[in-house]
DNA sequence: TTTTGAGTTGTTCGA
DNA sequence: GTCGAACAACTCAAA
């Protein structure tokens, strides 16, 4: 039988493998690249890197089980015919995935295998509640608010207990034919990635050390520390989460687990953390659409600017504001940025620039290793009032409040922004009213070591708000 | 069906 | 510096 492996790169807690193991036979674990069948997301640059170490590492621990991870790419319903055809298989196991694309997918993958007599099952492994599973009492609709659905989801049967990986994984006598991992080109071909190589350690074994760690140390304080960015107050799972080298259950149990007379209102801000991946799960899959177009449609007609300009310098982490600028360069470095930070710079582009969510999405795509499409959607439509439960348009950050708030000591800024290093905060919060001694003695010439700052914070602000002004009103005359 | 209460992460203004 | 109110209605969810 085949084990397809997709977005579940992990022994432990995985029941496509589990059960297949569990059965008479061999079990040939498969994983296909397939990106033309992602469109219009594709995997991007920072996920292309990760994948190709977490592949690697899932080779690695299967190996270790006596057993191999089977590589191919092209369509993957002739490469699951072919591995069947050369192994002699006839059932296939395989986690759910939820993106769209992937649903319509799967469902014809299924059913052209049903139709040639295999025995084809699909297992969640990636979401603590189905999204199918979680509908308003009596009306059956899906929830469009989150308290209301982590209510819901805190009242439905708990997830159950995460399953150990299988002792054993059997053979078959003869393996199919591989390709090496090398010829799925996942790697880029100019080496950008040393950032990120410092920083990340893709693959199980990886991601469980990062796991016992943030449970063991530091979970407790995450009410508290969660929201500073110049410090380690998150777990910094979400790339291991989104590949499936850790499954939420077993966030969830091993969190629960640390729950005590202290930590209660950090785990559950933590577990409630978890609860936003479901529920963007659960928005993406009952409004599909919503992956390519605002929820509430009003946003369609939205007077989004096209300014490259801007957006490039957005892109690069030269605003002139320095909390946008680290956050962008700490994305480009290491393919992460801290969450607060992501609200941060994702409210400046779409409300200070009024450039499109969308062009944020797509940027984010392809640099964050945790690039996932559900979280994505979600957090821009959400940052830029089209989304559901979105914040309100009036709600719009500013900049230098932010960073003076959750970086009072400009840590995070001097690491990022090395230009910046030796300029005292609170000028290091805004630069460009720093008297000139404050400059001079930072070696700062603005607007040439650093730029001035690409938009007034004030008067963005006044625009931002009289454009979603008119497009509220327009929708309510129509 | 109608009613009622509530809604992740904020900012600014004026007292 | 601190505090509460306004921002502006609307939609959702549950009783």
């Amino acid at each position: 039988m085949l084990v397809w492996f997709r977005l579940d790169l992990r022994l432990s807690d995985n029941p496509a493998l589990r059960r297949a193991a569990e059965r008479e036979g061999p079990a040939i674990p498969v994983f296909i690249w397939a990106p033309e069948e992602e469109e219009p997301w594709p995997p991007g640059g920072a996920s292309r890197w990760w994948l190709h170490r977490s592949l690697d590492a899932l080779g690695n621990d299967l190996a270790a089980r006596g057993s191999r991870l089977i590589v191919r790419k092209g369509r993957s319903l002739e490469e699951l015919r072919e591995v069947a055809a050369e192994t002699g298989a006839r059932t296939i196991f395989w986690n759910r995935r939820y993106e769209p694309t992937i649903v319509t997918r799967d469902d014809v993958i299924k059913a052209e295998l049903d139709k040639s007599g295999f025995e084809v099952q699909s297992f969640n492994a990636g979401l603590l509640f189905e999204p199918w599973t979680i509908l308003q009492k009596g009306t059956d609709r899906p929830y469009q608010v989150f308290s209301a659905f982590w209510k819901a989801c805190l009242n439905h049967a708990e997830p159950p207990a995460p399953e150990s990986a299988p002792t054993v994984i059997k053979a078959p006598t003869k393996w199919p034919r591989t390709l090496a991992l090398d010829e799925l080109e996942l790697e880029p071909k100019i080496d950008w990635a040393a950032g990120i190589r410092a920083t990340w350690t893709p693959g199980e074994s990886g991601a469980k050390s990062e796991l016992t760690r943030y449970m063991k140390n530091s979970v407790r304080q995450y009410a508290l520390q969660r929201n500073f960015a110049g410090r380690k107050g998150t777990s910094r799972l979400s790339p291991h989460l989104h590949f499936g080298e850790l499954s939420p259950r077993e966030i969830w149990h091993e969190a629960k687990a640390r729950r005590d007379r202290g930590s209660g209102e950090s785990v559950d801000a933590y577990l409630r953390e978890l609860g936003w991946r479901e529920f963007a799960y659960h928005l993406m899959f009952h409004f599909p659409q919503t992956t390519n177009e605002p929820l509430r449609p009003e946003f369609s007609k939205f007077p989004w600017k096209k300014d490259s300009r801007a957006l490039k310098k957005w892109q690069k982490g030269l605003t002139g504001y320095p909390v946008v600028d680290a956050g962008m360069r700490e994305l480009w470095a290491t393919g992460w940025m801290h969450n607060r930070i992501r609200l941060v710079v994702a409210s400046f582009l779409t409300k200070h620039l009024r450039i499109s969510w969308e062009e944020g999405a797509y940027w984010f795509w392809d640099t964050l290793v945790d690039a996932d499409l559900a979280n994505n959607t979600l957090g821009w439509q959400w940052t830029a009032g089209c989304g559901a439960d979105a914040a309100p348009y009036f709600r719009i950050f500013n900049p230098v409040l932010q960073s003076e708030r959750f970086d009072p000591e400009g840590t995070y800024l001097r690491r990022w922004i090395p230009e910046l290093a030796e300029l005292e905060a609170p000028w290091i919060h805004k630069p460009w009213l720093a008297p000139a001694e404050a400059l001079d003695k930072a070696r700062i010439q603005l607007g040439s070591t650093y730029p001035l700052p690409v938009v007034a914070h004030e008067s963005a602000r006044r625009e931002a708000l009289a454009a979603f002004e008119r497009v509220r009103r327009e929708h309510n005359r129509a």
